[in-house]
Formats: structure tokens, sequence, C-alpha cells
DNA sequence: CGACCTATCTTGTCGCTGTCAACATTCTGG
DNA sequence: CCAGAATGTTGACAGCGACAAGATAGGTCG
């Protein structure tokens, strides 16, 4: 048996990932994973110098990865700002169904008081691949003579919110969702609906 | 002094609330509540068998308070549901914005997993009332075409999520919100916007 | 009045946790 | 090869939730 684990960093934030998983982010301890890992109650320190540190780690990661969830979902989407913006909010909204963990520890209230500085960026560049989708698709006719600032508070809060709701087995029960995705897909075109008060220039558009 | 705090069950949730709002759920601690009250570190135990029933009850009776809010805002909107539906959802965000703590509980990780039969009434009747506006106001006019399930799992996406973006001082500060309430109602004027398609019976409405 | 009962609060204890400090081992670069 | 950095261990401390046993107050009924 090695004295050194060898990649205790990453097993840490890997096992985390499960526990929180399995029993939300209260059920993760530093000193509950050293144990599932093997090694003595005080190595994570050596890597994350306290618990936030640790979650904040795993938060920054699921912002990386749900960026290039959303990314790859608009470019999967096609050219249509439109198209792409929805597929963005679709992206969303799966990532947060297909790893519960990230999107807990993305929106737990503990990430809200950190101050890493490397957290912040990656929370703002979450924000800013959804402004930009919105502001796209307001420009190709998405709410035209909507408020922009308005607009995207609304993509935000309408990403967070369908997220929040579809990632969450209880609230899926509530709502009466057979099939969720299903669900979740209707809300976004909800969401997304063109807003047919004025006429659209763009010419090529499946009417939803 | 007296051996008894007399009504030392309403001092811990009120002083909790005060901590909630200060510092966060997590710093919700029986021993602390029982330090700030001047009474012993067991003496919580009597009131609420432990730190979870404190938190299930003061988010029992916040869920119990924003119903209270969103019926208030609905009748002072008038008889017609469209604008009844969009007082709801404004109430509501108010209310998380005017009452952190009630808002922070209701919404945090650890009530999600709570049995307490109570507390799930609680929030299946927040549910209920917000599914009733919005079947009131699709009857009405609001998307008239669309699956009213979907609709009304868009009502509690776009609430909540705009009641978590609008109560957060931080997202506040990234959405450049100098009057957050202006832009809440702006968001709200999005979810709430009747759907042209089809022509709208009731004669009277504001266009917004 | 006094015995009793119940609700309430106190004291003491246990195991868990995060965090720190001191020490041990392994790895790595010069 | 060896000094220092990186990594892991052991030990300790305070705070916490939870439980058990005992103390005190308020009321009830003889």
């Amino acid at each position: 048996m090695a004295y050194h684990h060898g990649n205790l960093r990453e097993a840490l934030l890997q096992r985390a990932a499960e526990v929180i998983a399995e029993r939300g982010v209260e059920a993760v301890s530093l000193r509950g994973l050293a144990r599932d890992l093997g090694v003595s109650h005080a190595a994570p320190s050596r890597h994350f110098p306290d618990r936030r540190a640790l979650l904040s780690e795993l938060a920054k990661d699921a912002f990386r990865r749900s960026v290039e969830a959303m990314n790859a979902g608009a470019d999967a989407a096609g050219p249509d700002p439109v198209a792409r913006y929805r597929a963005l909010g679709r992206s969303y909204v799966r990532f947060a169904r297909e790893h519960p963990a990230c999107f807990r520890v993305i929106h737990h209230p503990q990430m809200r008081a950190v101050e890493d500085e490397s957290l912040r960026r990656a929370r703002r560049a979450w924000f800013a691949t959804l402004r930009e989708g919105a502001e796209a698709a307001r420009s190709s006719g998405w709410h035209p003579d909507a408020d922009p600032d308005a607009l995207i508070a609304f993509s935000v809060a309408a990403a967070m919110g369908a997220a929040l709701l579809f990632a969450d087995e209880q609230w899926c029960e509530v709502l009466g969702a057979d099939d969720a995705d299903a669900l979740a897909d209707a809300v976004l075109d909800l969401v997304v609906h063109r807003n047919r008060t004025t006429a659209l220039p763009s010419p090529q558009q499946p009417s939803p």
C-alpha cells in the first residue's frame, strides 16, 4: 500500500460528487470522504484548505461543464439564433437532470457566500453564455420590443427555475410529469415563444 | 430571572429567522440560538426534537405567509384572471425580496428531504395557489393553446426563478438592476405576456 | 395545605465534524 | 546523493446535534 494516494485531489472531488448525487451537499464531510478513500482524516486538507474550497472547486467545474453542454447544444441547433437560444436552455435543463450533483452544488446557498474569484468568473461565464444567446435571439425576433435587460433576467430566471424544477424528483412528481423531458421541452417552448405582435423579418422558422 | 423562559418556542423561531436573514440557513444552530436567548444548550429540544423540525416549522410558516401575500395581491388586482395571475407572481417575488429568511428556508436543499406531512401540505397549498391562478389565466386568454401542464410548470419555474434571482443581492448586481423591483415587474410582464396568436375575447386589458 | 403530575429547563455525556499543529514519509530536482 | 517540497499521519481542541438523567416551576386534586 502506497503511502501516497497518488491522486487524492481528484479522488476527493469524484467521491464528493457521488455523495452529493446520493445524499445531497449537506452529506459531504471531509472526514467522511477521507474514510471512503482510506486515508487519514486530515489528508484532504493538503488539497483543500477547508470544506468550502472543495465544494467551490466542484461548483467551478460544474459551471464549466454546463457552459460546454450549452454551447454544444446551441451549435447542434444550427444557425438560427432563436433556435440556438432554445437549445441553450434545453441543454442546461438536460445538464441539470443528468448531473444532479453539479447542479445542486452550483445553486447551493453556501456557494453564494464564497469569495473565490475563480468561482465568480465561472459563474459570470455561465451568465454571459446565456446573455449572449438571449441578445442574439432578441436581434432575431424574440421579443424584439422588450427591454433587453428584462429579457436577460427573464432568461436567467426561466433557466434556473426550469432546471430547479426538472432536476428535482419531488417537483416532477408534483407536476405529474410522466415524461419530464417532454414537459421541460414544452416549458421551454413557452419561454422561447416568438412574440407575434411584430412581423418577423427572418424567412425560415419552423412555426412552433 | 425565571427558570422558565415563558415563550421559548416562539423566541427560537424568531431568532432563527433573524440569523437566517443575517447569515443564512447554515448559520442556524440549536446551541447558538440557545446561547442568544440565554437558555441552556438542550432547552430547544423540548420544543423541537431536532434542527430539521425547527427549520421545517419556519418553512411551513413561510409557505403560509407567502400564500397569504399572493392571495392578497391577486385580490387587489381586480377580477381579470390574467391580471390576478400576474399579481400572484408579483406578490411572490415581492414577498421573497421582503422576507429573505422565509424564502431561503423554503428553498433550502435540506427542506426538500423532510418527511413532515404538514410541511408537504403547506408546499402543496402554495403550488395549488399558483396552479389555480395559471389555469384561470389560461381560461381567460393566456396561452390558450398551450398544454395546461406545461403552463403550470412554466409558472412555477418562472416564479421560483424570478424570486431566486431578485431575492439575491449578488444576482441583482450581476443583472445590473438599479431598480430591482422595476426589473422584476418587467420580467413578469414577459411571463404573463398574452399570446396574440389568438384573438382575445376579454374587452378590457391595458395593453402591456 | 400538601402530594402529585406534567411541562419545562439544566447538566452531563457521546460521537461527529472542521481545523490546526507537529511529525513522518515519499518524491523530485539540482 | 541529498535537501527541500509535496503529501500523508497522528493528536488535539472546540463546536455541534443528540440523548439521558436530574432539577425546577406551574397547575391539579386529595
